[in-house]
DNA sequence: ATAAAATATAACCATAAGGTTATATGAAAT
DNA sequence: ATTTCATATAACCTTATGGTTATATTTTAT
């Protein structure tokens, strides 16, 4: 069920995702952006994968990676559910406090 | 600067950040609606207050736990931002392609 | 055929997470 | 004063994270 917490819980992957979400690229490319070694760009990609955020398509000796933006949607719709809840029961608490003052 | 993400990433913590959002409770109640140990819970506290999103407030034996409304408001904000470009990124990228097509 | 480029994998390391049990501490009740 | 209740802390364990360097492997270019 994809956990987008896990994703989204590292700065790299969320920069990762950020230069998806504007177009495919290789690996490479991903790479290049960032100062930490190819092998570690790598497993956040895996973790990206395992999570089922981003889609992956080899083309010779380049392996592209995009968003899995369908995916990507109800997770991030989940997220904003589970998270936006909390504010909304705060907020309900406050409103029927007001409402018992008066 | 309070890493939401972090706090966020574990569903134990979720579940307390949605208890705490209806009400204050003490940590015993916390405890009890759990199947983990004391310690264990005690451990999710300590991470929530570290990121500066729960408060908590010593009453004789027993010690409270709080949201701290302000500091999630602000900092779900944030993830909102950060997280919902991404999409936003896509869906422009998808009408300049729409456009671009006609 | 060889060299070079892009990616993959292995082995390693340090630290963080998430849990446990056992025990200490501090406040309240008997 | 002593027990009891709520919380805190210590010591330990296992697995996950996030990184490294070194070395395959695979594909393309010379």
């Amino acid at each position: 069920m994809s956990d987008i917490y896990r994703a989204i819980s590292d700065p790299i992957r969320r920069q990762i995702l950020n230069m998806l979400a504007e177009r495919e690229l290789p690996q490479l490319e991903i790479v290049k952006s960032f100062t930490i070694s190819q092998p570690a760009i790598k497993k956040h990609l895996a973790i990206l994968l395992e999570e089922k955020l981003v889609l992956e398509r080899r083309e010779g000796k380049y392996c592209f990676y995009r968003l899995n933006t369908p995916v990507f949607e109800v997770e991030y719709q989940r997220l904003q559910n589970e998270i936006g809840r909390i504010l909304d029961n705060k907020l309900n608490r406050l409103k029927q406090y007001l409402e018992e003052e008066s």
